[in-house]
DNA sequence: TTTTGAAGTCTCTCC
DNA sequence: GACTTCAAAA
């Protein structure tokens, strides 16, 4: 199939240069809109049709969403023989490859993967245990302990440093802060849990190790292939050169002004010192733009130029004509999300599918309003980004149940479907997992406690519910579970909110997804790596070919591109976000997001503002909002700038005006009785 | 020891 | 405006 596509025809120079590269070490340093993927999905091609069989090519991107579309193109063009090439993010590739060859390794099976919140619980389980921050003592929040954690396994950067530059009030606990991570790193362990940056470590360690499985691993594949190379990190960089070590076949794309992920330990120095780690790198530009009209262009070349230090690209396409982008002042939220709907349907009448408009905003919550007003217009849409449907606390407390069946020694599921019994708190809690402790995790063990009186009911309730599930075991399938488990929960659910209703929902979605999943452990790890992306995704099963608006924060919408692109709440404090400004690096960052944002869009963009807002964030203050930094006057005189409706006409007072004088205050006087 | 109510805290981005 | 934390009461 691959070699009836024709490559010169359907490439430019540059791109055909890279699809068509032989083997050894290639960079591909391409602007926003040059065809990358393209140019990446193209060299796939290329290599099937030179007979390299589709699962000795490894593809890695660095979300899901760029994962999923990227697997997806290469199907379309190159048909069925490349349904075996691997690929999919570092963090999924390294737990397949931890599922397989984990056990050879010394890690026990069976694991449960931690996301996030998990993670930072057990950071607090472990800052608990060793008495840290139960007083007045200053002590870093869970969620910091496990920021600096996760930043110090990421960037090899040491502990002391990390709190020097990030959180330079904690400085002198480094002692402690490492004393809380051992713990954790130990719990981890008894408790056969594995985090997110577990995953890479693991695969680093397997690869640098152990000479024989670090060589097994390495030679599964030909042709290793990245995408958006600039937000890797230190961490990930040597899993490619090890990957690679032996046969150099490693192809990297990336634009290093469009790096966004340094919260997470992203460091564009890898693109930029790629040459170096690989000796005899060939480094091939695009900067041909196909994606945005020349006015578009223009405006975001001028954003980007500001930026600090960059690799200097020159993008510029034949797309002449266009309008040029909006810069859009609206009195206030409601009425940014008024135009926008507005324009929204006018588009839409003009042909364009909804799907290929978007709404772009920096935080998942920006959107409240909007989706308000969709929801009442009845216009359907799909939110990206945000995760929230796993956040909630009733479907995390299901999954507790389940993660307890899969892997008994899980002492952050434990403690959570503990606490949901009235009348047990932390310290029967804790009494309890120390006696499953005690008892090698048997959950009947259980049966040994004499609970507080007030939780007696509840508790025979729950040791039988394990019983039962326990008896069962064979085969399973997890909607079954759900189900039993519920026939409790619910319960406490009921007890616990005053509408349940859409929680209920909620959990009926998921015994409806779980029941798309081979088993148990299938179904949660894929929960915790791939978790459902669109609240769409849930709602109706598979909504890919309705047509639907997106609405999207920045990140999320990297490597997708639109008709029309909206950008919303571009209001300094907001857009750049006032929590990103603490330092140089991260204000350029989030210039670089706003130019990821805006390099969205092919034929219209606009880019709103509101001028006020009312007490949006706590408290009722009445704001008055600056236009992002980022749109600066350079930016603003490339731009179309518009009040979003006219002010209303005002009311002429009259001159003069004949007839009987009237006193409005004499109206409400005297009427409660005058003085 | 748990619960409850009041005071206090800080909002993001993603695997 | 939601969620955590602290202090006091049951």
């Amino acid at each position: 199939m691959p070699d009836t596509i024709d490559f010169a025809a359907e490439l430019n120079p540059q791109q055909h240069a890279a699809a068509t590269f032989g083997n050894g070490p290639l960079l591909v340093v391409a602007g926003a809109g040059t065809g990358k993927t393209r140019a990446l999905v193209y060299r796939v091609a290329h290599l099937l049709g030179r007979g390299v069989p589709p699962h000795r090519i490894l593809l890695l991107t660095f979300t899901r969403r760029a994962a999923q579309e990227m697997l997806g193109r290469v199907a379309r063009l190159a048909g069925g023989s490349s349904a075996r090439v691997h690929g999919g993010t570092f963090h999924a590739t390294a737990h397949r490859l931890l599922r397989a060859y984990g056990p050879a390794a010394g890690l026990a099976k069976d694991f449960t993967i931690l996301d996030q919140g998990d993670a930072e619980d057990l950071m607090g389980m472990s800052r608990a245990a060793l008495g840290f921050g139960q007083r007045k003592s200053r002590f870093p929040k869970k969620e910091t302990l496990h920021h600096v954690y996760s930043r110090h396994v990421n960037t090899e950067i040491s502990v002391e440093d990390i709190l020097r530059d990030d959180l330079p009030q904690f400085s002198d606990l480094a002692i402690d802060i490492k004393k809380v991570f051992a713990g954790y790193t130990t719990r981890k362990e008894e408790r056969n849990l594995v985090d997110y940056d577990d995953l890479l470590l693991f695969w680093v360690a397997m690869l640098e190790g152990s000479p024989e499985l670090g060589a097994r691993i390495a030679s599964l594949y030909d042709h290793v292939l990245v995408d958006e190379y600039q937000d890797t990190n230190a961490l990930q960089a040597r899993i490619l050169r090890a990957m690679a070590a032996t046969h150099r076949n490693i192809t990297v794309v990336g634009d290093d002004a469009q790096s966004i992920y340094a919260f997470r330990g992203a460091n564009v120095r890898n693109m930029l010192d790629f040459p170096k780690q690989f000796e005899g790198t060939t480094v091939v530009a695009l900067e041909h733009n196909y994606r945005s009209t020349q006015p578009i262009l223009d405006v975001t070349n001028t954003v980007i130029s500001r930026a600090r230090q960059r690799f200097t690209k020159n993008l510029f396409t034949q797309r002449t004509g266009g309008e040029a982008p909006a810069l859009v002042a609206a009195k206030d939220e409601h009425e940014q999300t008024s135009w926008v709907v507005d324009r929204i349907l006018e588009l839409h009448e003009q042909g364009t599918p909804l799907r290929e408009m978007a709404v772009l905003f920096r935080a998942g919550y920006m959107s409240a309003d909007l989706e308000i007003e969709l929801t009442n217009r009845k216009i359907p849409f799909e939110k990206w980004g945000g995760l929230k449907f796993l956040e909630a606390a009733h479907v995390k407390d299901v999954l507790a149940f389940l993660r307890i069946l899969e892997n008994p020694r899980d002492e952050v599921s434990w403690f959570r479907v503990l606490l949901l019994l009235p009348g047990i708190g932390d310290a029967t809690a804790r009494t309890a997992i120390d006696l499953l402790q005690a008892r090698r995790w048997d959950p009947e063990a259980l049966a040994e406690l004499t609970p507080p009186p007030r939780a007696r009911e509840a508790y025979t309730q729950l040791v039988q519910l394990f019983a039962a599930l326990r008896d069962g075991n064979v085969d399973r399938a997890v909607p079954t579970e759900i189900a039993a488990l519920r026939r409790m929960y619910d319960a406490i659910l009921r007890e616990r909110y005053d509408r349940v209703e859409p929680r209920l929902a909620d959990l009926d979605q998921l015994e409806i997804i779980a029941g798309k999943f081979p088993s148990r452990a299938a179904f949660l790890s894929e929960l915790a790596l791939e978790p459902p992306s669109a609240t769409q995704d849930l709602a109706t099963g598979s909504s890919t070919d309705d047509d639907a608006l997106i609405l999207s924060t920045a990140h999320s919408a990297k490597g997708r591109e639109w008709d029309a692109v909206f950008v919303i709440w571009a209001v300094d404090g907001w857009f750049p976000s006032s929590r990103a400004l603490r330092s140089d690096e991260e204000t350029e960052e989030e210039r670089r997001l706003m130019y990821v944002a805006m390099t969205r869009a092919r034929h219209h963009l606009a880019v709103l503002y509101p001028l006020n807002s009312y007490g949006s964030r706590w408290g009722s203050e009445y704001t008055i909002d600056q236009l992002s930094r980022f749109i600066d006057v350079g930016v603003r005189e490339r731009m179309r700038r518009m009040a979003a409706y006219p002010a209303p006409a005002p009311i002429l007072a009259p001159e003069a005006l004949p007839g009987t004088p009237l006193d409005l205050r004499a109206l409400l006087r005297g009427r409660f009785g005058a003085p």
